[in-house]
DNA sequence: CTGTCAGTTCATTAAAAATTGAACAGTCGA
DNA sequence: TCGACTGTTCAATTTTTAATGAACTGACAG
């Protein structure tokens, strides 16, 4: 009964894993977890992590990581399935969902160092003894705070927008 | 007279510097190229590939690649400087050219790619005998085709909200 | 208990990406 | 035409990142 080759995948769902595979390198994501997404995406039925073992041909160690990334973002649900032992996921599909979760887990917290350290740089600025070169760098640094407040600015829009 | 003496950096363009060579990160570019640009833009003098090459400490071949990046990019300027024989540059420090640059040089050239993707996908649906499998296959791929669709139009939307 | 199975962790290995540096091309003045 | 100098290219190398797989944890049925 059990189909145990590798790479199980017809036409279709090679394509959309290969489609996905690449789509997250765009957001410097591994392309294993584009690979686990793709496929949880064309399943129609919810996958247990053997089968995503078994039928992308990755280890289970690197299958076990991209789902705890994807957990982690929201981009997946665990669901009931035939083995009560095993746990089950299926692609959470709204948008707005998975581009919330990446800009929670990996926008934001760049975001809030980049606040400390533009602290940081404030108060070397302060430190210039040069006029003219304080005034440069002060400019540059509030320059640079302008960025960081338009970022924030767009963040929510892009995901208001995402929400239609 | 001409210091050699690598990684001549006062603090501020030191912290300057690694915070852009951070943060180009986010975008999936390398830490040289933010570096560059880092310099260029704590720099109030424009500055030649020669003194990249010596103040960061890189090669000259990162360097000239990484200019010609951002060259593509339009997030640096050609300009004037004390030699005549050697071309300097400057930091372009308007976001929404930079965003605009990254928009057009790095994302859209993959949307494009999609597209086409998705017209294949899109075929290889029409193809399948399954009944129930073709109509959950054709669900998912309109789903692709709406999330193509958000994203170009979300796109202008965040150049138009940089743009102030 | 004990054996089995699902899932995690993490040191090692493999693959991918960035960097180097040497060869090369183009320009200009003598 | 030559030599000196700026800048580019790209094969080789180094560095970084992702994937592997073996050891482990914990749950549960018998």
């Amino acid at each position: 009964m059990s189909d145990a080759k590798p790479n199980t995948l017809v036409e279709i769902e090679r394509q959309v894993v290969s489609l996905f595979a690449d789509g997250v390198r765009v957001a410097g994501l591994p392309r294993s977890v584009g690979e686990i997404y793709g496929l949880l995406f064309v399943s129609a039925e919810p996958l247990a992590m053997d089968d995503l073992v078994v039928r992308l041909n990755i280890s289970k160690g690197s299958v076990s990581q991209g789902l705890k990334f994807l957990r982690t973002l929201g981009a997946i649900k665990e669901v009931e399935g035939p083995d009560v032992r095993r746990t089950y996921y299926e692609a959470d599909i709204e948008l707005k969902k998975l581009v919330g979760g990446f800009i929670r887990e990996q926008m934001r917290p760049h975001m809030e160092s980049g606040k400390d350290r533009l602290k940081a740089l404030e108060a070397e600025v302060a430190k210039e003894e040069d006029g003219a070169k304080q005034a440069f760098y002060d400019e540059r640094v509030k320059k640079l705070e302008r960025w960081l407040k338009q970022a924030k600015l767009v963040l929510p829009l892009i995901q208001r927008v995402l929400g239609e």
